[in-house]
DNA sequence: ATGAAAGCGCTAACAG
DNA sequence: CTGTTAGCGCTTTCAT
């Protein structure tokens, strides 16, 4: 029990005994064993979380936040990735929910049946986050994706530009994806436009690469073209790359907006107009809320529904 | 034990009685308990690794290869970001060890003493990567990060460029950033070269902000320049975008060297020198490993060296 | 094919 | 400030 209590720093260990323990247990190599505390006490100091992919910096920030909100309190993140799969997401929650995790963060809201009941049973605070749920699980971190695109059209729209196209992914998989094109094609039938000009990149995530060729492919099919939106700032990089090698002038010719204010954005030339969603402060708020939860503040009884306000950002590959 | 063994689907169970089991259990809402599983059979089914950063598509594909690779075997990944720091991953390495982890894979061969003393106790395959180091710990997925920069240096001079500089941080945190600029160095006084263009672009890692920031200052003050090579493609595009910014002619007037074969530098116009290290293939090939010592391959006794080759991809940025 | 007994390495609860 | 007892939920081992 002594070395238990030297281990957490309990206040009863007087301080010699407590450094007398730390000693011999550097000398004798000892490991505390976290899973035999965590069988007993219950805690697992744990925090699942669940994002599309590894390879995105959008989610890697969002991450990262929540990384350094959490591990300041000694709580590990317990990471999986979907690759933009409801179901593979579904076989993750149910491996990550027997680790026990003390609150689980999915990115998304749009689950299988099993995947729901899973985690409503689970006993621990859920949260949904980079999106905003008909029917929430419990507390979200968010933003609609559709409003956020739609705004985007609103602008293009009064900076004068009719001809706009959307590139997006071919499959309905990324659910904020789709989000994000159905605001396009809501936004463009309100303004009385054509929403027909969609074209399919490849399965999510779109890369540059992707965008790039679908660029090519949208020059080529509707060449009368004057802006084209795309699902993230990775594609709408490539979608500029190509008007650069066919010498198409951006913006003069061609309009570009991007999603997500990725450093890219902000660097290349001509830099692109973007939303910047605040990927960190979603993870930040996440954590933060975790805390309060952990903390029993008094007023975290009901689920919380923070909202983001993703914020339009006009660079130079829109006028 | 009828419940455990049906869990596990071990064939000494009826079909009948393993459907009956699983049936009850998805009614009761039972999830199986890993924590107390882990601690009775003393397997964890954890991977631990650590990388400087989320936010790197490079570690982030190594990370994904591992995960891959390890996930079809149910052993699942516990990661940590050290933040380019060694005492940070000093403590991370203490708190994943914690969790018993059945193989740990740090990026980087160098490392604090405790946390050198800290992995050789561990009693597990230790795997570092992304480096070649001169005292390894256990087994090693790498390759040398000087000696990649001087086959660059080595075409540069060889295609006639001269006055070379080099954009890298400007402290010794990232270690593989600090044997690029050692071998760069190295490399331009083998060629009787001055190897004095050094530009430090600010803490690792370094942005594409930066990359910028830097060319911009090595353009002031060193404007006969004749190439410059980049600690990565990030900081690379960065610079490259500030050549456009001031109308300089990429290669003509400047040619650029990145590493790391990021996606933008592939559909980047014009696209950028780089040297590829095969981030997929590090992780990949680490996971193997551990499967491989898992399962108690002959041939795995003594430490692995497994050894990367990185290619140099010549592209448009130089000539 | 199924079950009984014991115990993994900690910590909660209580005692002093 | 330190120690004793019991037990977290599984799996190992042995028995039937």
């Amino acid at each position: 029990m002594t070395v238990s209590r030297a281990f957490k720093r309990d206040s009863s260990v007087s301080r010699e005994t407590r450094d007398a323990v730390l000693r011999a247990s550097e000398d004798l190599g000892y490991v505390f064993d976290s899973t035999a505390a965590s069988l007993r006490s219950q805690r697992t100091d744990f925090v699942a979380v669940t994002i599309p992919s590894l390879n995105n910096a959008n989610f890697a920030d969002t991450v990262r936040a929540l990384s350094e909100g959490l591990s300041a309190r000694g709580l590990q993140i317990l990471l999986g990735y979907t690759n933009y799969d409801i179901h593979e997401e579904e076989r993750l929650i149910e491996q990550l929910l027997r680790r026990r995790p003390e609150a689980i963060v999915v990115t998304g809201g749009k689950h299988t049946d099993r995947a729901r009941q899973l985690l409503r049973n689970a006993g621990i605070p859920v949260i949904e986050t980079w999106d905003w749920p008909d029917e929430p699980l419990g507390h979200v971190v968010g933003f609609s994706n559709a409003q956020s695109v739609r705004e985007m059209v609103d602008h293009f729209v009064t900076a004068g530009y009719r001809r706009i196209a959307f590139i997006g992914g071919d499959d309905d998989r990324d659910t904020r994806g789709v989000e994000r094109r159905a605001g396009f094609i809501a936004a463009m039938k309100a303004h009385g436009l054509d929403a027909s000009r969609l074209i399919a990149a490849g399965a999510p995530p779109i890369s540059m690469r992707e965008g790039a060729d679908a660029m090519g492919r949208l020059l080529d099919s509707a060449p009368d073209t004057e802006a084209v939106i795309c699902v993230s700032d990775l594609p709408a990089f490539g979608a500029l790359s190509e008007c650069q090698r066919r010498s198409i002038r951006v913006p003069d010719q061609m309009a570009i907006g991007g999603f997500g204010d990725y450093e890219i954005g902000a660097v290349c030339v001509p830099s692109l107009t973007t939303i910047n969603a605040f990927a960190y402060d979603i993870g930040r708020k996440a954590a933060e809320l975790i805390l309060a939860i952990r903390d029993g503040k008094p007023n975290v009884d009901a689920p919380a529904r923070i909202v983001i306000h993703p914020e339009l950002i006009l660079r130079q590959s829109s006028r």
